[in-house]
DNA sequence: TTTTCAAATTTGGTATACCAAAAGTCGTTG
DNA sequence: CAACGACTTTTGGTATACCAAATTTGAAAA
């Protein structure tokens, strides 16, 4: 069969138009007309939407429509909380257990950076700023760290894609990442659980402004 | 429609028969004849497959019957480190969030369990240990904690529960909860993380101890 | 006897049709 | 004019049929 399935090639079209804002939050997507402006059946649509769901995209309510999830502050905030600690639980686990090879790929991703500081696409950034955390709670060597982190830096795409696009210093995070691979090449502990806090201290508050401003935005326009 | 749909009824029955070992891990699900068989069509069943999938009691595999999952050694003690992780981030934050309601609410569990102490049901003692621990996760005050904890402890049902079997200390269990309660109770974050750590601390022992029984005694009788 | 290739079977993916429940609508009645 | 109720529409849940890919099997050839 197809490496992708039609079911996962339709979640990953709906995925984008949702994180890139095409779709409202609150709107409905009804499998049978979402199915018919695609051009497949209600099968696949509907398989697509249960992955969706999964990822707290959309939210499925019994005996009605799935909604475009519209993610509050406190979710947002909530989930943020919890990435910083899963990160901080994987750079102490990484200085048990990191490999040499998990070590070099974070020092690949850290050269990139380095090298495409200037002239690079903001969003290729924002991709390779994802992967370099990434990459950290894969050194962790626990899986399940890596797919919980995985699963939400997923989540927090839109909060942390507009986040990045506001503040501008990327600079700030070229630094402050060559203070977390210090720490962890070192298998130092403390200092890189310092790293890690310093970086993603900022994390949350600037992705708490951006959408607060957003739901200002809304406010005045009405979609609420 | 009704309050619980077919596919979550057939996922339900599932979960039942491969959390109490009827469906061997490793053996595939076929969808054609496991629908067959318990008289439903292929549609809810094929749900139902994903949902566990979700859930990660089944693999799937591209083009291939799913099979039930048969978690590693390693997987598992990589959920009791991010269980235990999320337990103690839950203790921390519970003693500066904790409404007076989650804290009620655990005193009730462990009234109930000093209580019914004696004389009740191994496997009933083992579910209200199980609330109680997602009750602390609850007051939290995170959501998304509350979520990952107890995603973990569904995960975790099997091993968890073959761990508890095995050791008749519910003594010590309602001891080590009374500690964290008072703990919690006095909003003491070092005392919380401590008793947590005590308590949780023999869970990792206990179950890498039976799983590795388990996995000696398939051995013996080639169920590799 | 071994190897290879093609036909048949198995199995998951997709399309379509039907059903039942919930919500929306409109008319009737108090 | 308001409120209640029946009818229509909408929509998700389920069953079934068909398709394509992958595996298996068996026969033929080297």
């Amino acid at each position: 069969m197809i490496e992708e399935t039609l079911a996962e090639q339709i979640a990953r079209q709906l995925r984008r138009d949702i994180l890139r804002g095409k779709l409202a939050p609150g709107s409905s997507i009804k499998e049978r007309d979402n199915a018919a402006e695609m051009g497949v059946s209600r099968t696949p649509m509907r398989e697509a939407i249960r992955i969706l769901a999964k990822e707290g995209l959309v939210i499925l309510r019994p005996a009605r429509s799935p909604i475009v999830a519209e993610p509050s502050i406190k979710e947002i905030s909530d989930q943020v909380e919890v990435l910083l600690a899963l990160e901080k639980l994987s750079a102490e686990l990484a200085c048990k257990n990191a490999t040499e090879e998990d070590l070099a790929e974070l020092e690949r991703i850290q050269e990139y950076v380095d090298l495409n500081f200037d002239g690079s696409d903001p969003l290729d950034m924002f991709e390779v700023d994802m992967s370099f955390h990434s990459a950290i709670a894969r050194a962790s060597g626990n899986d399940v760290i890596a797919d919980m982190h995985r699963t939400l830096l997923e989540r927090l795409w839109r909060a942390r894609y507009l986040a990045a696009r506001r503040r501008r210093n990327r600079a700030r995070v070229v630094l402050q990442h060559g203070a977390i691979l210090d720490a962890l090449k070192a298998r130092d502990r403390v200092a890189a659980l310092e790293a890690i806090e310093a970086h993603l201290g900022h994390l949350e508050h600037d992705i708490r402004e951006v959408i607060e401003q957003e739901a200002e935005a809304n406010m005045v326009s009405g979609t609420s």
